[in-house]
DNA sequence: GTGAAAGCGCTAACAC
DNA sequence: GTGTTAGCGCTTTCAC
């Protein structure tokens, strides 16, 4: 039906009586071309149906621009967020973004390795994934800019939380209402895992613990529990914290997805929250507000429009400069925390406080 | 530091003592080459730090090996299922993807139009997301294969579920319980939205309207409650809903996000569910069974996977054979919808039975 | 099994 | 302003 052979920028120029050089700068918007002639061009081209083609124009220009993002745990709603912040600077300054998603750390070595390929992706974004050695000096080698959102690399430009802080700022909030058996739930360090044993939950869980000891509270190795991510496991390890002779009266979940299956455990187990448990989490998703939870606030989608905003300094051959941008964290109270002892008294589930801004820009 | 000038497949055929050709075929892993050529390359290949370049094997090939998909409401949980079901798939066959997030009309405009661009991308998948006659013919002029899902297009392999039917299913639940006055919370179609007027929450409430009136129940205008997307904002819908002079004893959420939502109004005006207030969802999203909240399943991750299987066939030149592929659709009953007046017995919240299997593959 | 050479379709530098 | 030309770095015949 069409014809087989599209018209490329040279018929384009015969049909219109121009070179291609000229052809090329109507294309491309460039100044220096009479109206007339680009009136011309530019019928010519829509009468031939002539499309550019992307990867002649990319090869020949020398740069693809095209940004890969390399993120595991597509699915967690603090990552889709994080995603999507960057999607949309990535958008408006034109580059297209080559979603590498890491199911396994052979997926993950896969995509760090093809990343370093020549005019594969003139930039690239790791998110939550601690890098090696080897292939950041593989990125370095590649001439290949990196830039780092939610996890650290020496020598590469990231955007990170400081999650140890923000673990003890979540459990310097329980203590602060009075608590002193407080819960933990996490993640365990699944082997086989793409961010195996550094994730955001073990640090947050530093901090957990650091406060507790700072506070002289009680440090039960018992009260912290560590499973795989996802709120039914979290929920069943509550179920056995709530279980246990002497339960908490607070539970500090590692995220947010988390804190939605301890409040889940509470409710089967009998516990009323905040009356009889104080529960808190991590991430301030969306549902968060919504069930009235308290949590440690951190800007998701920020990090990752901040993450592809540096990114593209990087590509304009700006230099960052801060190499590291730590976001703020901030504890936001809401019905799923109280004092300690106190009675079931309704609080509005739905607006919360906020408190104890930490870290800066 | 490292050499400004990268080695070329040409150096690497020079340092070797062999031509181009043989050089390519290494790298392509062609067959019909000596081993112990294979090697001396290889090692060359090694020492010189080369790394092929991607743009310019794509355009000699004439081919990029990558795939778009264009999706509004990213971080939509069933959204994200459809997309990584879709990257993973895309990986596994050894296409790049690039995702356009559609963020509004324009934006989705924009992507639509430069994905027709030459050697832009070998085809793409558009999801949820109705395309105009024009759009299609674009794609169809510049022979670039697309496959929709969620969503239909003419003369477009698709991957959808019916979800008419699954609106009628949700209500017919409802009614099989006793259920005579059922609200209806779902999305308004927001001027400027992506989506404009078609989503699958108008289809929902579709099925819903037609099954009641199958019925000769209720269909009390006042009973439908339409609002912007997200959890918060069907609270508010359902809470006006619950306040009526006579509020309904059951309702149908256009999406478990929404459905959550009316969970949260239900529990603030002291409707306890289900012995007050049945509530059916639509998705089936991880948080559903959690929450014990009965709905009605989609296979979100499937039809992501199986629209990139689609896309892959066609683009290794096969037909794909029943153009449209129908999911299946099923009421998954769980604690949150009971028979019409019924007391608050205590359920299992977390196992639900599955019911009425409907339409096919 | 291997080398030589012809493109792939465009951008950018340079001359006019 | 506009035309001409030299690459961009690879894949792929086609001989040998």
């Amino acid at each position: 039906m069409q014809p087989v052979r599209r018209a490329t920028i040279s018929d384009v120029a015969a049909a219109s009586g121009v070179g291609v050089g000229t052809v090329s700068r109507v294309i491309n918007g460039a100044a220096n071309v009479r109206e007339a002639t680009r009136q011309r061009v530019l019928r010519v081209i829509d009468q031939l149906g002539y499309r550019p083609s992307h990867l002649a124009a990319a090869l020949s220009r020398g740069t693809s621009r095209t940004v890969a993002i390399v993120v595991p745990h597509l699915t967690r709603p603090s990552t889709v967020q994080r995603l999507a912040g960057a999607l949309t600077v990535l958008s408006e300054h034109g580059y297209d973004a080559v979603v590498c998603h890491v199911d396994s750390p052979p997926r993950r070595d896969h995509f760090l390795a093809i990343l370093t390929d020549r005019q594969r992706c003139d930039g690239v974004i790791v998110m939550s994934l601690p890098m090696a050695a080897r292939q950041l000096a593989g990125f370095r080698q590649a001439g290949v800019p990196v830039v780092c959102v939610d996890v650290s690399a020496p020598g590469v430009p990231q955007v990170v939380t400081d999650d140890v802080a923000g673990g003890a700022l979540a459990t310097a909030h329980l203590l602060a209402l009075g608590h002193r058996r407080i819960g933990f739930v996490g993640d365990s360090a699944a082997r086989g895992e793409p961010g195996f044993g550094f994730g955001s939950s073990r640090r947050r869980m530093r901090g957990y613990r650091r406060e507790l000891a700072a506070a002289g509270a009680d440090c039960d190795p018992e009260l912290v529990r560590l499973g795989p991510y996802g709120p039914a496991e979290a929920a069943g390890l509550a179920g056995r914290l709530l279980a246990l002779p002497e339960p908490p009266t607070a539970i500090f979940a590692a995220s947010d997805t988390q804190a939605i299956g301890v409040l889940s455990a509470a409710e089967q187990a009998g516990f009323a929250v905040p009356a009889a448990l104080s529960v808190i989490g991590f991430d301030d998703i969306e549902a968060a507000s919504l069930l009235g939870l308290s949590t440690v606030h951190q800007p998701l989608q920020l990090s990752g429009s901040q993450g592809a905003q540096r990114l593209c300094a990087l590509l304009r051959g700006e230099q960052v400069k801060p190499r590291r941008q730590v976001l703020a964290l901030r504890v936001v109270q809401r019905a799923s925390t109280a004092r300690l002892g106190t009675r079931p008294h309704r609080q509005p589930a739905r607006r919360g406080r906020v408190r104890e801004p930490v870290a800066s820009c």
